[in-house]
DNA sequence: AGAACGCTAACGTTGCGTTAGGGTGT
DNA sequence: CACACCCTAACGCAACGTTAGCGTTC
């Protein structure tokens, strides 16, 4: 059915794109539109092909969106400046005026310090209630094993629920 | 100036509750308008007072929210079904009918045992972000060293940004 | 040729931001 | 009686969800 030979052209309309993405279409249309995504090639009908980098950037978008809580207009300035890291990459492209390309890298270094800062702050807030859940959840799980006829666990939802202090 | 004693109802007007739970009063409001806070009590005037209680659920409510994402609408399940808790440590009112009690402790642990498997998930994915990040922003920074005059560097943002794989 | 998939409007919903017009507190 | 603070509509906006009506792909 599906082409699986090892060739780097790996195009995705926009339902598998969005599955895999974990995003619907009208999302990734609403993206686009917003342009945070460059719009995508198109079959000659008019359907979206989304290729490989395409789809990274989908999750660049994402993890800004849902890990660190930025609004859109925040992860395009984000984005933008971090196309200087894709040209850094590609050798940079006619290498004239340096001191103009060290006043871009310095912004898109302070934009990764800040995320980088806001992951820290994040991570710290989380690690805290992850304790105040895990206390919360032995106390429950005490009072059922006391009072409960127990029997009906109904599973116990994964997660490791250790009290690893 | 503030009234700095230890007594126990220590109310607050909507602009310092605000202030302090860092939301807006407009939020506040949203918030009792869609039942997440319950109508806190008010002056003769009608100005609303907020007490520690309140205040606390306030934070429950943005730790949810902007921690893991939650919509209002699946907080106020949440927080409806995390009041068991409260009335636990309240010796449980009427101890009637254990097995009702019993169900109602099975769904608070239930939800509690999501929201942590949730907190392990994020973690973990802010984990592997804050290397990707981190390896980015040393590569910024070792490209500045090599070819910027330096001098500005404009304070480096604060945060570790050490590469501890 | 028809089921599955995609396209573009366009209106609806959530979660607030922001005045507007007017009362309350000290 | 000022002046800061609060109140309730009510409209606005971002970030999508959800049809509706119609073309494309296989």
């Amino acid at each position: 059915m599906t082409d699986q030979s090892a060739s780097p052209l790996h195009y995705l309309q926009i339902g598998e794109a969005a599955e895999r993405a974990k995003l619907t279409q009208r999302t990734l249309r609403y993206y686009e539109e917003k342009g945070l995504l460059s719009p995508p090639s198109r079959m000659d009908g008019g359907f979206r092909l989304y290729s490989d980098e395409d789809m990274e950037r989908v999750e660049r978008i994402r993890e800004l969106k849902d890990l660190l809580g930025f609004s859109l207009a925040e992860i395009k300035e984000m984005l933008d400046s971090e196309d200087v890291r894709l040209q850094l990459r590609a050798e940079w492209r006619s290498d004239a005026d340096t001191s103009e390309k060290a006043v871009k890298i310095r912004k898109a270094r302070d934009i990764t310090a800040q995320q980088l800062a806001l992951i820290d702050q994040k991570m710290a807030k989380m690690a805290t209630m992850r304790e105040t859940l895990s206390d919360r959840l032995e106390k429950y799980e005490a009072w059922l094993l006391k009072w409960s006829p127990d029997g009906l666990v109904a599973e116990p939802a994964s997660s490791g629920a250790s009290s690893q202090s």
